[in-house]
DNA sequence: ACCTTTATAGTCAACGTGACCATTAAGTGT
DNA sequence: ACACTTAATGGTCACGTTGACTATAAAGGT
């Protein structure tokens, strides 16, 4: 069978049906003053006007998840400008309930993205404005953002335990407080310090001290050394969360 | 804008693109005679014709692509409707590459399935023969699905670490031999049985022990106690694969 | 000066794990 | 009948990691 001078597989004939759109939406995370926030955008048409949303938005003809993924990011917070490669992009998972859209058959990859809290985002294109929100803090999301929202925290959280994820909120260089309160935030439990120090050090290739005496102080109290993220992505063994399991 | 009778996104219009196909593919997993097995599908059709390939179809309009997932693999191989919830389904990741399908665009989503070698697959509908084949003595499979079924392989590895999945390779009654085969066999490694076996036990609801005195032999050597899977899905803390790391 | 805050150094016991060894209970081969 | 093999099961022991905790250092605030 030829549709539109492509070969289709015989028997299903996709064009008699209705079509599928495809979208991506974004869940990205920052930390900011101790606490985790969410990028949103408040909705300017129906349905769900004025409620706030993921953003996010189609995938063209000509691109893939990911590419979509990184350019709606850029274009409805100029992030990616700013902030170049310091950006952890990750594929959640996709969700295709048939009514999840009121409006269409849609298609949605979600993906989860993490970036230091150093960029201001500004509306632009469809979304009017695209803030910074208090995980936790806001009323109920658009279409199914809430569920959406809900598993990449999961996803982060559990990814935090096992893999080098955590210094992907911090800028460049960092301090192991500034490394443990992202840990704090995100899990909602107070670290050990000397513990966590202990842990972080001596696993190979998480963090990588800076050799100049440069210190630096966050307010109050000794100053710290500084650190940049280290050649790892992994951690063996992992860093559990204290107590309370995460399913 | 309307379109079909239905309210699209104001300045984007999905119709004017060539629509998007979505389809699901399923990564199917059991342990044969102590080796990983995968269920895959002789292609009768061009491209790719006479390749193996990932059992897999359309996402149809009213479905979801779990109910698409569990309709295909009934569809194509029967297992459903033998096995019935002894079936482990869960979704891997979308993949997404504008040229993975060289006739049309065709985005998919991944699924991983494990089951226990029981069910005998059979051909049927489009798939003109569907088999087990061992994991690792294969040519390459059509599309990108040779991608798909090592993303696949390296996450069932990774979550045999962190959960109770081994058990969805087991028949309802197992011993502790037949599990630690399936860690053995995926991981490629060898376990020594009596650290496995206090492993498995001191995790509260790993395995369930049948009172029962009935015991069953293998073949050779001492009868095994028998056990049915536990109440619990994760495992802290984690069964670390031996020496060698994952990524 | 004294307190608060944070970083850093160190101790100690509990726990989990890997490496072993020993025993039991079946089948196999002579 | 006997030794040998195989696999399950029971147990020990040393080591490494971790959680709880104490102590010291270096900054700012009152």
């Amino acid at each position: 069978m030829t549709i539109r001078g492509r070969r289709v597989p015989g028997g299903y004939d996709p064009a008699a049906f209705e079509p599928f759109a495809v979208t991506v939406d974004l869940a990205v995370f920052t930390v900011r003053l101790g606490r985790l926030h969410v990028l949103l955008v408040e909705r300017g048409e129906e349905p769900y006007r004025g409620d706030w949303a993921l953003p996010g938005g189609f995938v063209r003809p000509r691109e893939s998840a990911g590419q979509a993924a990184r350019r709606e990011l850029a274009e409805e917070t100029g992030l990616l400008a700013r902030t170049a490669g310091a950006l952890h992009l990750e594929q959640l998972r996709t969700y295709s309930d048939p009514d999840r859209d009121p409006r269409m058959r849609v298609v949605s990859v979600a993906y989860a993205a993490l970036i230091p809290d150093l960029p201001e985002p500004r509306g632009g294109g469809d979304a009017a404005r695209a803030q910074w929100v208090e995980f936790g803090a806001r009323g109920p999301l658009a279409f199914d953002h809430e569920h959406i929202l809900a598993d990449a925290y999961d996803r982060v959280g559990a990814k935090l335990e096992y893999t080098c994820l955590a210094t992907a909120f911090c800028p460049p260089e960092f301090t192991l407080g500034e490394l443990r309160q992202v840990y704090e935030t995100i899990w909602g439990v107070a670290l050990d310090r000397p513990n966590f120090r202990r842990k972080v050090l001596t696993t190979p290739g998480f963090v990588q001290a800076l050799e100049g005496p440069p210190r630096r102080t966050g307010g109050r109290g000794k100053p710290a050394a500084l650190y940049r993220a280290g050649s790892a992505t992994t951690l063996h063994p992992p860093l559990l969360r204290p107590e309370g399991r995460n399913a």
